[in-house]
DNA sequence: ATAAGGTTTCCAGCCGCTGGAAGGTCAAGG
DNA sequence: CCTTGACCTTCCAGCGGCTGGAAACCTTAT
């Protein structure tokens, strides 16, 4: 298979493909011509990688799992640990985004979105404090 | 005042000022000795910039609102439609988040994280479905 | 022979900083 | 006057995870 057929197969683009040899999560063989040949243990990996990466793991997260993964003799904590990291970085990140989200929204409902200038959302960001809740 | 000052007041690190100088959000003045001379206006600006990146609006968004800001004449629905565009891209990220916490919860669940090999994060990573709930 | 579609490598850029090196400046203390 | 230390300057490189583009090579079909 050529980089093209593990690309349509795996989802990821070619050149994902060839950044992640690059950076050594994957070592598909080359052929006489230099083109990669990835045999099914390869595209088998890559799927892999797309499911890690589309679950939000990290770079070395996903090279990580990928070494438990091929280790037989591995440790169901080890996996369950690096999830849970994971996982509380998720939880952190969606309570930032939903700091912010509920901020924003609430500016947005004061703004009323017309032809004048006077604006509760640069207010805000001008004063450090919503002015359009006040009196 | 210089850098290390307004770094101080606006909880900003110097070196991002200096890059929000670089990229034309602000042009402080300098004094004979080559070091930034920042005014009130300055620091204005620099507080704006962390709200409004507090916020999570990009650097361009903040340049567009600093912009408006500026502008007697603009309207609030210029000021409305950016803010709009930016809560629904948090959205987008949140649900996005949501997504994979869920999965992620999920297989964090059902993995006993002991000293066994046994793993239904890895099988699930491998074979694109969970395992853990069948049968 | 040529054209179209693969493939290769390499280099640069995205975002928003952040770190570090090498040097200039200033105020306080000996 | 000299040193120390805190501050400031510029410049260059790197983070993560790709992504785009250029220039060249390979394969297949006409």
């Amino acid at each position: 298979m050529n980089i093209g057929d593990v690309a349509r197969l795996s989802g990821l683009p070619a050149k994902t493909i060839r950044y992640y040899e690059d950076i050594g999560l994957i070592r598909p063989k080359r052929s006489a011509n230099g083109y990669r040949s990835f045999g099914d243990s390869d595209l088998h990996r890559l799927a892999f990688l797309g499911r890690a990466r589309a679950l939000g793991f990290t770079i070395e997260d996903c090279r990580s799992l990928m070494a438990l993964y091929q280790d037989e003799s591995r440790e169901s904590a080890q996996v369950k640990r690096i999830a849970e990291d994971h996982l509380h970085r998720i939880d952190d990140k969606i309570a930032q985004l939903q700091g912010m989200r509920a901020t924003l929204a609430h500016l947005v409902s004061c703004c009323a979105g017309d032809d004048r200038p006077d604006c509760p959302i640069l207010e805000d960001l001008g004063a450090g404090e919503a002015d359009c809740c006040k009196g």
